[in-house]
Order: C-alpha cells, then structure tokens, then sequence
RNA sequence: GGGCCUGUGGUCUAGUGGUAUGACGUUUCCUUGACGUGGAAGAGGUACCAAGUUCGAUUCUUGGCAGGCCCACCA
C-alpha cells in the first residue's frame, strides 16, 4: 500500500482526539484484572483565563507516563479536577470583574465565581484534549463539586475524631486585603523598601531610643525588652517607660531574644507587629493592646489616629513625633517582609479564633512517612523535609470567606460545645441547614460556623477524592503517582501527606514526580506582565500537538525548561521524517506475511542495536525518565534506521530479482519490527504521529484498536549480538567514509567506487558484502591490511 | 544567613574517570527510485575558575564565582 504524500498534523490530530475519545480508548475500567497505575493528576486553578506552553509542559510530561504504563499493560485510572473553590477563584474573579467584597452579595458573588470557573474549565478542556492528553473525562471532580465538599468535610470529622484540630483564638497570620486568617504555607517573602525610626521613650529623665519599622504600632506598645547581657539598660529592669505621643507607662524587660547589636539593642514589643511580638507577649504574659483593626485600619485606642490605614497612621505619627522631637533618626532599609501570596499584601497578626490542624507535634512522623514515597528526582525530598522542619505554625485552615467550603459543624451558644454533621448528611452547610438535635446540655440555641475551610483543605484530599472516600471506596489508595511542580511541596504535596498520615496512617502514592518549570526563551520565569508569555494554543496551531509535546520531552524530569522555538521545529522535522520513513517502509511492506525470516547480517545488526534502545528507553521510562526514552529512540530512528539502514536494504528491497526474495524477507522482517518498535516508542510522545501510521498500516496486522493500547516493546535478548553489531558498526563506518570523499570530491553519491579495500577478515563480513557493494556503489571489494576507497 | 539545583561549541543540550552527544543556526556540495519542511560533508568547544585525589578529570572531593529556586531574618 501507498500512503499519502503528506500528512497534514492540524487536520488528523483533531481526527484522532476525536476517535479515542468516541471510542473511550482512555476508559478506566474498574473491573479490569490488569493491575491498576493510579495518578493523581494535579487540578490546576480555575483562575486563568490563558494557559502558557509551562502549563502545557508540565501536564504534558505526565501525559507521557499515563500513556506508557498503558501500554505496559496497566489500567491507568487517569483523571482530571479543577480547583475551582476557595480563595484563588475569588481574588481571579475580583480582578477580573474589579469586585468590591464588601459591595455585593454572597450570592450574586458565587454566582459570578460559578460562571468563572466554568470558563475557565472550558479553556483547560480545550488544551487538554488539542494536546491529545489521554484523560478518561467521566472521572472529572470539581473542587466546589458536592464529591469534593463531602470528602473535605468527612475528613474535618475524621481529624476532630481523631484529635488532630484545635480550636485557638491565638494571634495567627492575617491578610488586611482578603480579610482573612491564612496559613504558614500561604506567605511569599516580598523586598520592600522602609525605614528605621529612631524614637525616643521617657524613663524619668532618661531618653530611652528604640529602632522601629512600624512606628504605627507605637499605640500598641506593651513593652520594652532588651537583652539579660546588656550593660547599657540592665538598671532600667522593672522599671517603667512612657510611651510618647500616647502618655502610658510600659514595662521595660529582658529577654534573650533580643539582639544586642540591632538597633539600639531596645525593642519595642507590641500587640501585634511581628512573631517575637508574639512570643513575648505570651512568655511574658504582657497586656494586649490591638490597635490594627481586621480592614487594616487603627481602632480608637490609635486616638486621632483612628481610622486610618497603617501606612497613613505611620506617616502622621512620624510627622508628630519629630514636631514633638521624639524622632532622633531615620535609616532607609530595604528588607525581606512577608506577604500574602494571593495579593501581596504585607500580613498582620491578629486573634481571631481559628481551627489549625495540629502538624508542629508530628514533624517527625511527616518525614518519616514522606520517606516511604519514592520521590523522582530524589533530591526534591529534601525541600519537603526542609519545609517540614522549619514549620513554626500548625496548619490554620479557618478562611473568613465566602467561596469555599464550608465547616461542617455548628456550636452550642449556651455551653459552647462543637456539633458535628452526621457524616450521612454530607455534604453540608450549616449556613444554610439547622443542626439535627440538641446540644448534650440541653440547649436548642445553636448557631453555624460562618468561616470556610482553607482551599487546600480540599486539594490536599484529592487521592481521597478519586477514591470517592466514604461512597463508592473505589480501592485506588495509595494511588501510584503525584504529579506535580516544585513550588507546591510545601503546600499540595506536603498538605496532602499530612492528610494520608492522619487519615489512613499511610502514604498518599508510591511515586512523586516533580517536574520543573517552563520558561521564556531567556530562562526568566513566565508572566503577563513581564510579556514574556507564550501561549500554548499558539504554538500547537502554528506546529503541532505532536511538536509541542516533543519539545515538553526534551527536558529531565526536575529541570526547568525555557522554552525554545527551535525545539518545536525539531519535533515538526522529527514529525515529517517519520511520516516519510514510514511511507517507505510500508511501501515495501508489500506482501510481507509476518513470518520470521533467516536474517541477513544487516538486518541482524539493526535488530540487535533496537533491543538495546528498547531496553534503556523502558528502564528510563519506568524512573520517569521520558526524555532519555525519546532521545534513545530518536538518535535510533534518525540515524541508524533512516540514514543508514534504509539505504543500506534498499538494494534488496528494490531488486529481489537479482539479490534474491529471501533478503527482501528478511529486510521486511527487521524494517516491519523496528518501524513499529519506533512508532511504540514514540507513542507516548507523539501520539498523533504514531496513531495514523499505526491505524494506516499496523493495525490490520496487530489487530489492537489504538498503537496506545498496544504493549509496549519487549526486549529480546535472543536478537543481541554484540560481535555482529561491532561489525555492521565498522562497515558503517566504511559507508560514511565513502560518502565524505564523494561530498569532498563534490560528486554524487550515485557516483561509483572502484575499489574498497576492507582492514578485515573476509569470512568476518561475508554478509555484510553484497549490501556493503550495493550502498557504496562499489565495484571490487577487497581485503588488506589498511582501509582504502579507490574513486 | 541556611539549604537544594545548575554552569558543556553562537544558542539550547546528552553522557562519561581516558579531551565530548545531539538539535537549531552557519558554510560547501548533492535535485539519489521515502523525504529539498530533504540528504551528504565541513567549520565551530583548552567543558565557570582554582586547588586536591589519580598514571590520567569535563566527569570524583574541597573552596571560590555566577545563575535559579526554596527557607530564615523581618525590633
């Protein structure tokens, strides 16, 4: 057969994402006796309304490993979510509809998050499947779907049971922007600009000077503090200062905290500035003073200062302190503060009640348990230990928000106890249902918790999710594989192994895959702003699926990737070629029945070099490594099978009648086996490629409806013959020399030679030479002592 | 300040204890019965720097330097 001349990439990648969707080829069956590879795919954030190659890389390089255990014969349970609850919905659909929280309703809010996420939904759907991913759809959860908030809900129930939750009304992480507590895990380390305010204290006579950033907190000072060694204020212990402009006295204390070189070794502690605030204001049982309002604003203790933003309050009081000469310096500095990574808002602390699980007493059993995963590349453990150890808050999780999911339970107003939902009801909204029954004591006076859980109290629970935890208990935990980027270990790969520790006592998958980032051309990171962005839709419209997903292969699983054209156009060639190489191929496939044939030298050669591509894609594949299997089988196709194998056969194939039927059989035999060895190879890569020469050609021979679920080559030891293979490689070798002194005699490659002499043994290469004669257009071989090409 | 990773021809990159792979680009040639979105050949790297281990290091060790990421500091 004959197949077409060209292969038009736009029109049949759309011809097969269409069969393998309408012949569900992707379809996980749960009654399958196959062993099951699981994969918890990561549900991107409903918050974008464009997607740039990174994206497409990074869900690309999973796609790979679903596909190749598919066809080493795994059910892949391969599904899709979308996190779409939760505050990264709300602040995307904030900005983009320029919503004041405040200004609208909770509802007509939702609807708007509602309407995002569908959208946004869309957009991913339409990558996904033009990128050919081999999801089953029928598996897809939503993180605001009902299957999310019951699971999210259960396990609140399940760690409350378990004593993992504590109520506190702690100072804790706030966000005066989003106006909510946040987590340890939610803060970014932002470079701003500030300065150091000398300020003047009165004890008695003396000027006492302290060195601060956040003169606004001035109102809430409770106290000063120096440090125990410090000969400078060791008389002024117990001892009482005046806090200027507000005219109280605080105490003046010591404590090893504080440095005695920084500043003027005087600290101003106050209610709340910062996390020593904190602690000291709890060692030392120091009085509150909170003078930050939750909107960021100062409340009337602040006097006139009442009512404005810190950062006005800051410049005012700055401005009266040097009226009143109470302001001996000013040092700008710039340091590192933190900020919320939703908004880039610098937090504050406040005492709000929240609900934490409990992490910091379990550090150590959180490093242990991450030790039974097996985490690819290795070295990224170390981040999730890193972060694990450094941790210095229990996980908050109580959001005053609106599109979330909401805590399942509600309180007992008279004696104050929690009130659990019935896990049967789940899920919930206490907002919305009463509680069921009375209070132990009695009452009937029972009120709902209005906050939301924290969105990662959801995304945590995603093998829970696929596993349809407490409904259908599908079986699949711990699920096989986490795939995911580096820079949320410490938060969806860490949050979710703590979820599996409490919950199960066990790990959340047997594999972790981190893959790096995509970059710009430069190696900078991606953003709009920057305008910088490559859209992925782009790239695959100008090339292919296939193209782009050659390129998501080039990089190591773990290393960042910038994004490089050029390397699109590669698997644009690479694309091409096989395309061509398979033409040829099946062209001369004609009439082959299948049968092994006794192999010529050549062919032998060829085989035996395919099982040690064979074996090194597999191992590689099997560790993740997918881009050693697609350089292997490149270099493979590229080179020894199109450059030098197909030349060197097409004698035999072209003139059966002078080189005999049996060597056109048997060069069939090894073009057939290594051609769909390649394609297999590859499938994983470049799907669309592989599935129309496969489906062109194949298919009527091996019989399965799709290369992808086809097995995987098997490597064949029989067929390895290293003293064969050093050989051909030799007489290769010969070839290429012959072909660089006709290009340097500038003559064409048709062009005949009149004599080779071999520095071999002829018995050594005597099926070697009638192909070696027929490539290089000799006409006497001979052998000697030194190699010679006679023109 | 701590940790992790990276540093290879113009660009991007592979692998390796014995001076290096491929791609893109570039130069010359070839319109060969799969392919000119092609083929063949060539030019182009003292492998970030220094010291050490070794007969020998690009590869191992240590110390620099540079870049990236993570964390801490935030009076």
């Amino acid at each position: 057969m004959e197949l077409p001349k060209k292969y038009d990439a736009q029109v049949q990648e759309e011809k097969w994402q269409k069969y393998w969707l309408e012949n569900k080829i992707f379809q996980y069956n749960p009654n399958s006796k196959k062993k099951v590879y699981s994969i918890d795919t990561p549900p991107p954030y409903a918050s974008a309304d464009h997607l740039h190659v990174g994206h497409g890389m990074h869900y690309s390089q999973f796609e790979f490993v679903a596909r190749f255990q598919r066809m080493l014969g795994r059910e892949v349970f391969f599904p899709m979510g979308y996190d779409d609850n939760g505050l990264p919905t709300e602040r995307f659909v904030e900005t983009k509809h320029k919503v004041d929280k405040s200004k609208i309703t909770k509802s007509e809010f939702i609807k708007l998050c509602l309407k995002e996420t569908e959208k946004t939904g869309k957009t991913y759907y339409d990558l996904f499947t033009r990128l050919g991913f081999s999801i089953d759809w029928s598996l897809l959860y939503h993180t605001i779907g009902d299957r999310a908030r019951r699971v999210a809900q259960k396990s609140f129930i399940d760690l409350y049971k378990k004593d993992r939750l504590e109520r506190t009304d702690m100072p804790t992480l706030w966000c005066v922007h989003c106006q909510t507590t946040i987590a340890q895990a939610d803060l970014e380390s932002s470079d701003l600009n500030s300065a150091f305010n000398d300020i003047i204290f009165k004890c008695g006579d003396q000027d006492l000077v302290i060195s601060t950033t956040r003169p606004e907190l001035v109102p809430a000072c409770v106290g000063l503090f120096f440090h125990p060694d410090d000969k400078r204020y060791k008389k002024l212990k117990g001892k009482k200062a005046k806090v200027p402009l507000f005219d109280y006295e605080v105490p003046i204390l010591s404590d090893e905290a504080v440095e005695l070189d920084k500043g003027t070794g005087l600290m101003m502690v106050c209610t709340f500035g910062d996390k020593e605030d904190v602690e000291k204001w709890l060692k030392h049982k120091l009085e509150t003073r909170v003078v930050l309002a939750e909107d960021g604003k100062l409340n009337k203790l602040a006097g006139k200062y009442e009512g404005m933003k810190a950062k006005e309050a800051r410049k005012e009081i700055i401005n009266d302190l040097k009226e009143n000469k109470l302001l001996t310096g000013q040092k700008d500095i710039s340091h590192a503060v933190n900020v919320h990574e939703r908004c880039g808002t610098e937090i504050e602390f406040l005492q709000k009640p929240q609900w934490q699980i409990k992490v910091l007493d379990k550090k150590k059993e959180l490093i242990e348990i991450a030790n039974k995963t097996n985490w690819y590349p290795a070295h990224m453990k170390v981040r999730y230990e890193h972060w694990v150890k450094n941790l210095q808050w229990n996980w908050g999780i109580s959001r005053q928000r609106y599109y979330g999911v909401p805590f399942p339970i509600w309180y007992c107003k008279k004696c104050g106890e929690v009130l659990l939902a019935d896990e049967k009801d789940l899920p919930v909204d206490p907002m919305e249902q009463k509680y069921k029954g009375k209070c132990k004591c009695g009452s009937n006076d029972i009120i709902p918790e209005e906050d939301v859980l924290d969105t990662w109290m959801t995304s945590s629970c995603t093998p829970e999710i696929n596993e349809d935890w407490g409904g259908k208990d599908k079986g699949i935990l711990p699920m096989s594989l986490r795939p995911q980027a580096h820079d949320i270990i410490r938060t969806w790969a860490f949050y979710t192994i703590v979820k599996s520790y409490y919950h199960h006592n066990n790990i959340p998958w047997t594999d972790v895959m981190i893959s790096g980032h995509g970059l710009d051309p430069k190696g900078k990171k991606m953003s709009k702003s920057k305008n910088n962005f490559v859209v992925a839709q782009d790239v695959i419209s100008k090339y292919s699926a296939d193209a782009f997903r050659f390129w998501s292969a080039t990089a190591k699983l773990g290393e960042d990737l910038s994004y490089q054209e050029k390397d699109v156009l590669t698997g644009q060639k690479f694309v091409t070629k096989l395309w061509n190489a398979s033409k040829f191929g099946i062209m001369h496939l004609e009439g082959y029945d299948g049968k092994k044939a006794k192999l010529d030298a050549f062919d032998s050669w060829l085989l035996s070099k395919l099982q040690k591509v064979i074996k090194v894609s597999t191992t590689n594949f099997e560790q993740y490594e997918y881009s050693k299997c697609k350089s292997e089988t490149e270099n493979f196709f590229w080179h020894d099978f199109c450059d030098n194998y197909l030349e060197i056969s097409k004698d035999r194939l072209y003139n059966p009648d002078k080189r005999g039927e049996e060597g056109k059989k048997s060069a069939q035999y090894a073009l057939y086996n290594s051609l769909l060895s390649v394609l297999k190879m590859m499938a994983p890569i470049t799907p669309f490629i592989t599935e129309e020469i496969y489906q062109l050609y194949f298919k009527n021979i091996e019989k399965d409806k799709s290369i992808h679920i086809s097995s995987w080559p098997k490597h064949d030891s029989k067929l390895v013959d290293e003293k064969l293979e050093k050989t051909g490689d030799k007489l290769v070798e010969v070839i290429s020399q012959v072909r660089k002194i006709k290009s340097e005699k500038k003559v064409s490659l048709k062009e005949p030679v009149k004599e080779i002499i071999l520095d071999m043994k002829e018995d050594e290469v005597k099926g070697f030479i009638d192909d070696l004669k027929a490539v290089t257009k000799a006409e006497k071989i001979s052998f000697g002592e030194k190699l010679k090409i006679v023109l």
